[in-house]
DNA sequence: TAAATAAAAGACAAAAATATCTTTTATTTA
DNA sequence: TAAATAAAAGATATTTTTGTCTTTTATTTA
């Protein structure tokens, strides 16, 4: 569904969220740890994520990564849109150059609703919300 | 959603199904230019299919590929499943090493549901069925 | 101001996915 | 039976994705 990529982006900013809610900041290796990814990996995809402004982050000791309100109040489809672009939210599911209503692949109808459903999913999904049911360990980052 | 030689492969068994209710059996050049596709990777492609029965072919003049009844009524899930597997039926969103109620992701219900949803019009949609439309020319499998 | 800390940046490596080219095998037909 | 045809098989190449390692820059604190 989404590049590995995107994954440990959506995990990294929900695990981030959680932690500066309380006002920390988070290191990279701890985010590493925390969502079971490559620590070096993931602090590439955090820089991109940076300079797209879907975290924040400090250099030095007491630095680190955290969110500011505006980044809380991102979605999941945002994220997914500055890392895997928007070919999930409009592209064709059999691969054809276009999705386009006059000249349909054979899944068109089917596959625009479900597309259209993972859209608003993503949509509802807010970063900072989502924080809030891993606070209360309802929900998890890694097996 | 599914990798290129998935999208290949689902392109080419219902363009072999239109070719082939007709009797006809059609060869891989003719197939790779019908859906856009590099010829000797959908002939790669339809080799593994070949043998896990999802398809036919005869070596030869004359020869090609083509359906038999049972083919026909293969669904885009089995071609998915033979392809990339059933990690889209049963995988985490998130990657996490396995979907699970008891340790679930901060999008696990809402996924599930979509899952399941892709999961249905996969198996729904019928090899035989869909290129009866290509027949009539509602839908395309290029652009 | 020097040392320590942590992200940013850049270079490199490995693995997987995608694509191409060549040779072999089976089958048909002249 | 020889020539032509078409898929099967195998080898190789390219590109993209994923992952690692090293150096640089900014910041804090002692
Ligand atoms: S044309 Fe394939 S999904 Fe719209
Ligand atoms: S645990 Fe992530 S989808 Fe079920």
């Amino acid at each position: 569904m989404f590049s590995k990529t995107c994954e440990y982006a959506i995990r990294a900013m929900i695990y981030i969220a959680q932690k500066s809610k309380t006002g920390n900041r988070v290191g990279i290796k701890e985010i590493a740890q925390g969502i079971d990814s490559p620590e070096h990996f993931i602090a590439k995809i955090l820089q991109d994520l940076g300079k797209k402004d879907l975290v924040q982050s400090a250099k030095g000791p007491t630095g680190g990564f955290y969110h500011d309100a505006q980044s809380l109040e991102k979605s999941l489809a945002d994220v997914v849109r500055a890392i895997d672009g928007d070919k999930i939210f409009t592209g064709c599911g059999l691969g054809l150059k276009q999705c386009s209503e006059d000249r349909p692949c054979p899944i068109h109808n089917q596959f625009k609703k479900v597309r259209g459903e993972i859209k608003l999913m993503l949509e509802n999904a807010k970063v900072g919300e989502l924080s809030e049911e891993l606070e209360q360990r309802l929900t998890f980052l890694k097996r």
